[in-house]
DNA sequence: GTCTATAGTGGGATAGAC
DNA sequence: GTCTATCCCACTATAGAC
């Protein structure tokens, strides 16, 4: 609906870079919004001025983006975009599964970073769960998948041992940690989000552990429990 | 800000029944907002209409509520209120832990249930950071604790056997795991939030189960490292 | 299909008189 | 505390140019 749906498009956060005139216009308008954005910040920011800083008219703003809001997927997918780049770097350096965790959050908060002053617009959005910027979201099953992909990616080429039943379905309860890391950095306002950063650095080593953890004999039982419900929820 | 903060205000949901005139038109306005509200929906009711319905003007409104998104705190509050009613009878009827636990949730799914149709708007609002209606922020502390103290006594009057520092700590971890609830109910599309009523059903005995394996010496070490995460992040 | 220009409408929010 | 009058801006509508 939001995006083109021409048959067997793929669920990629950029439709195509195909550069017609048509996506220059959308791109020019997605730009003056960022710059605007983070200038004097998204209430602040007025459609006309959008559409006079892309040198566009406002009823053009409108043909590309349905709402002022919709500006903010923008946002969403550039950070996507600079996230998987980034992360292919994490994964080719890193062999520990720890070390790839954590690097792929950092390098994800790294990358929000300039944003961070109004995520928290972004956030609200993505908060309601009929919006299609909502993480949960049919609309934006693809992104979520490209994340957790990342994820699966860091425990595939790593070292960790675990159950087979469990090994499949962390990718996506990581996607679900760092979507607890996100709502904690959106509520971070130390400077350069530092408080993040240290959690992220104490959190990662204890989700190692207890993930080594679940090979005991003893929490066995538990740790199926848990992967049945998952499930369960997920259908 | 929000509310009078007169000296030694107790942090409680409600300010306080005295029925001064202020107070009734306030009400008044409050009890047309939820009519309306619950009648068409939020977007659909106007500031105007609310006025209207409640007899007063718009500028009159707008002088007992800062914005159209406050009128959201007085469901925020009676939900909390009725809560808070409706968990005496579950911690004096139920002396098992995962009995208490478990009728404190669906409790609180009852009572949201008539709400839960607008319910997004709410959570939308919520979720901005700077919102006083995020449950994280220092505004909403009172709320918070109030609800807090809900599943401490749920843990206390139990017969749960817990190590003395989870112990402490584990009503806000309940508390913690009720937002996730929130949020899961907030999605749920299915009659009567049944999905969210069976997650809630299997959540709770793992919980429990969770809970009593944190005493096994092989994982203690684990549960402390967990603890102090906790602690540090609340600092 | 892409774009402009212009003129609305509706509703959240505010100013200032009383 | 209450009102009336007004502002502002997201969004829509339309009619037409390329």
């Amino acid at each position: 609906m939001t995006r083109d749906e021409t048959g067997t498009a793929a669920p990629v956060p950029n439709p195509a870079p195909r550069p017609g005139k048509a996506e220059l216009t959308r791109q020019s308008i997605v730009d003056a919004a960022m710059r605007l954005f983070l200038a004097g910040g998204y209430d602040r920011t007025t459609m006309r001025a959008i559409a006079d800083e892309a040198g566009v008219s406002l009823g053009n703003a409108y043909y590309y983006f349905g709402s002022k809001e919709h500006l903010l997927q923008a946002f969403y997918d550039r950070v996507q975009v600079e996230h998987a780049a980034a992360a292919e770097g994490v994964l080719v350096r890193e062999r520990e599964f720890p070390a790839r965790l954590q690097g792929l959050v950092e390098a994800w908060i790294d990358i929000a970073e300039p944003y961070h002053a109004f995520a928290g617009r972004f956030f609200r959005t993505a908060a309601e769960p009929s919006s299609p910027l909502s993480p949960f979201s049919a609309e934006s099953a693809g992104p979520r998948q490209a994340s957790t992909e990342l994820f699966r990616q860091a425990v595939e080429g790593s070292d960790l041992k675990l159950a087979a039943d469990l090994r499949r379905q962390l990718p996506e309860l990581l996607w679900l940690m760092h979507m607890g890391v996100v709502l904690f950095w959106v509520h971070d306002d130390s400077p350069g989000q530092q408080r993040t950063r240290a959690l992220v650095g104490r959190a990662v080593p204890l989700v190692d552990k207890l993930a080594r953890l679940t090979r005991l004999p003893v929490v066995r039982g538990v740790v199926k429990d848990v992967v049945d419900l998952v499930d369960a929820i997920r259908a």
